[in-house]
DNA sequence: CCGCTCATGTAACAGGTTACATGATTTA
DNA sequence: TAAATCATGTAACCTGTTACATGAGCGG
């Protein structure tokens, strides 16, 4: 249960409504946990009923009404307690690595274009995180900022979700060359197989790969 | 429903039993996925049930038997299918990372302590996928296993797992140092605060730090 | 003898995702 | 005029976690 702990978290920063809180766990940012609409508007109700956190109506002229959420003292002291006790490992799950990881099995040209598809995403989300950190460290240069700035949390996060979509990049753009490569080296050394882009597939009969153990660079 | 095509897709390198399954996706390794042991062994009835997969009993003399299950070809036709439609964007998703987030206004000793841990855990897994994949690649160089070797697949899952860990030991123990610096610069400011350890929770009546915006570096 | 590894599950519950619903206003 | 943004939710479903259960052999 610790989705009402990321929201306690973000909510420290100021008071957000649930559609401000929403944006903040979407697909683009989602900096240190990420959850759809429904469960942040869920999460804040229950929040409010326990008073870990209050939210004051704000009525806008050109704009629907909204409710504005801030954390109160038990909320605190929650997030608190929380804090001080155990962290739960955290794992990756990811679809594309488990595609990955059948590489050998499966259509090469399909799995080469979604690599390069996240390797784009990450780079989106890296240009991301640097405007925000930008913003966040303002005129102090980032040794200074993580020295002497106000609240650190966020930019560590930040800096941690950088680092991530880097690494993230890197993998991609790599396993995307190394795919191209093993596929072509195949198609070059079957002698032309016949249909667009290359299969790569080995029919259920064909032995998997059959790849001779040593060889002296196939094609270019 | 991705858990389905992480078992076949762990299951391509060869016969496993449920509870060797479990050991693969399990805290210590989780190259590409994480699941619990209940999880594999619901999922492989479900498989089989479905003709995804087949089991072939072995009995043991010293050890109780054990069921041994492998891709059918209805499997791989599914692992296939799978591969070639879009992935979900994967989502970070951490306890710590929360408290991380609430640094600011949490006590730090404790944090530090499970920042300082989790480093340790990254540390221990880098060892580990460094171990596995210098298995896999046997004799050849990296270049050249990458290059020629059958099944790069789970190579590349582990390469990302790998520097994913890195990612994460170099953070955790950056982090770690920035809140001792900025916990230690906090109880130099406050002329010697009491109590063991330096609790750095500001009460809740004080301001959120006041930490003065330009500090020539108190204390060392 | 205690605890670990091997080996396999069931049941209850908590948490996350997908689909659906509404309605006003601004931008292309 | 169509699409995106602001703003808030409900309901059904799928997935993952926690707790519990069983039993044999091996090592300290």
């Amino acid at each position: 249960m610790a989705l009402r702990h990321a929201v306690l978290a973000a909510l420290l920063d100021g008071e957000l409504s649930g559609y401000q809180l929403a944006k903040a766990f979407d697909v683009g940012v989602a900096n240190f946990w990420h959850a759809l609409p429904q469960q942040l508007y869920a999460e804040l109700a229950r929040l409010e009923k326990e008073g870990l956190v209050a939210g004051r109506r704000v009525v806008q002229e050109t704009r629907p009404a909204k409710r504005l959420f801030h954390v109160t003292d038990a909320g605190l002291t929650e997030l608190q307690r929380f804090a001080a006790d155990a962290s739960k490992p955290s794992f990756i799950r990811d679809d594309l690595l488990v595609k990955v990881q059948a590489a050998d099995h499966v259509d090469a040209g399909a799995l080469i274009r979604q690599v390069e598809e996240r390797a784009a995403m990450a780079e989106a989300k890296i240009d991301l995180f640097r405007r925000i950190l930008r913003k966040m460290r303002g005129d102090l240069g980032e040794e200074e900022f993580i020295r002497a700035g106000r609240r650190v949390g966020p930019y560590l996060t930040c800096l941690r979700g950088l680092a991530f979509e880097e690494g993230n990049r890197d993998w991609c753009r790599r396993t995307a060359a190394i795919l191209r490569d093993r596929n072509a080296a195949v198609a070059g050394g079957n002698a032309a197989v016949a249909g667009e882009g290359t299969p790569a597939v080995p029919g259920e009969s064909t032995a998997p790969a059959a790849r001779p153990p040593e060889v002296a660079r196939a094609g270019r």
